[in-house]
DNA sequence: GGTCATCCTTGATGTATATCAATTTGGTTT
DNA sequence: AAACCAAATTGATATACATCAAGGATGACC
């Protein structure tokens, strides 16, 4: 049974009609993966883009010593491969297992393709969002070289916040902390180095998954000046 | 005057018409760029996108810190700040500045813009090109963080190579050693110490900006298995 | 409720690259 | 050719993070 309203919300597809709409959910499935079932591989050919529904989806490569990277953790709500859709025999570029047990929505690449020859107003839709999206990655890759491990952990905890304005919150980082290192592309023991540092410094309290964020400004600011490794209690 | 072919060549724009590539040409300007020159400013608002048909222009971001990040050294025929066009009230994600006495053509977003509503072809020709592009960054990413300086030097040079087939290859990096340290996300000093470690390794040879690959193959291989710095003579 | 397997944490050590500092080289201008 | 300036090189040292190794904590399963 298909959740229509977490269709209709994806951005991508507000612009359609109720009627482009139906013909998008006729070729539209529901899959459902267990933990650690893979959905397609890197250079797999790519006919299907999806929609999470429930779970968590990782998109990784594998380098050639066998490391893997994650280039990006997928929620509920948001749509991946999507990038691919009307290059003809296109590939994917990443891998995409579930993290845990997860559900998404299976969409034909031709079905959409049709659709974006028919409707400009998605075709520019589409632009706009891809165009975000490489935006996103001019940032991410500014951050990957320029920054240091400390600051990447700090934007990962300021991306979860749902209200970036209140001055204290509580968040669930959802995913095991190793999945998290390798999506800040650094060790799980630097990690767990960082946010205890953090925690000493009385900036953030650790219980497993659930962080509590203690001042926003101060974890923005820990970032600037400080060097987590070294760091002692100020 | 306007070098109509450059024009045409672009992969972007082989899709269109003679018809609209009079229109597109006749909202065209050719820009002389002296050395040092900046075109346009991170956070600008952009009204017009560019072709370089001459010189080498860099794109880059300043860090809080006031260092500078290369992103992308763009060479003749290659467009750039493509991807902000459609998007209304669209910013300049990087500043651009020539590193050479340049030229380059200045399209205005609003007049592509339009053509696009007006051919389909066209706007599936700048997804596909897009999401090339999207790919590319997802790879970079990759390369940051996955591999090492040595790597990425090498993935630089073999770039750089028309031909990725000949055994041996003399090329010109074109532009001062410290900016490509800075695209790569080094120091000139480590850049020097890497090119000069294969050199000893017989690998190449460096005379100025001339590098002659002795071994194309041997080069290839020094990155899987080499490290640079502390790599004697083999 | 104990056992087992992960995941996380903590410490000791290693290493790739940055930083700092001093020459050297190369290209421009006088 | 001399003087000058930026770019490149080279060496010494510093440091952020990785790696290796050894416990702890947590939770699932019988």
């Amino acid at each position: 049974m298909l959740d229509e309203q977490l269709v209709r919300n994806v951005h991508l597809f507000s612009v359609l009609d109720d009627e482009q709409l139906a013909t998008l959910l006729r070729y539209t499935r529901a899959v459902q993966l267990q933990e650690n079932e893979t959905l397609f591989e890197f250079g797999q050919s790519a006919e299907r883009f999806y929609l999470v529904s429930k779970g968590q989806i990782k998109l990784f490569r594998v380098s050639e010593d066998g490391n893997e990277k994650i280039i990006e953790i997928v929620s509920p709500g948001k749509l991946f491969a999507e990038a691919v859709m009307f290059m003809q025999h296109g590939r994917y570029p990443v891998s995409a297992t579930a993290l845990q047990p997860s559900e998404v929505y299976s969409f034909e690449n031709r079905a959409f393709a049709t659709m974006l020859q028919e409707s400009n107003g998605l075709c520019l839709k589409l632009l706009a969002s891809l165009s975000m999206r490489l935006h996103a990655q001019v940032n991410e890759i500014d951050n990957l070289s320029l920054q240091n491990a400390t600051f990447r952990v700090i934007g990962y905890m300021l991306d979860l916040l749902s209200d970036p304005r209140t001055e204290s919150a509580v968040l669930d980082l959802a995913v095991p902390k190793q999945v998290i290192a390798s999506r800040l592309s650094i060790t799980p023991e630097t990690l767990s180095r960082i946010l205890h540092t953090m925690a000493r410094n009385d900036i953030i309290s650790i219980n497993g998954k659930i962080i509590a964020i203690k001042s926003v400004q101060r974890l923005r600011e820990f970032g600037r000046y400080d060097r987590a490794q070294y760091a002692g209690v100020r």
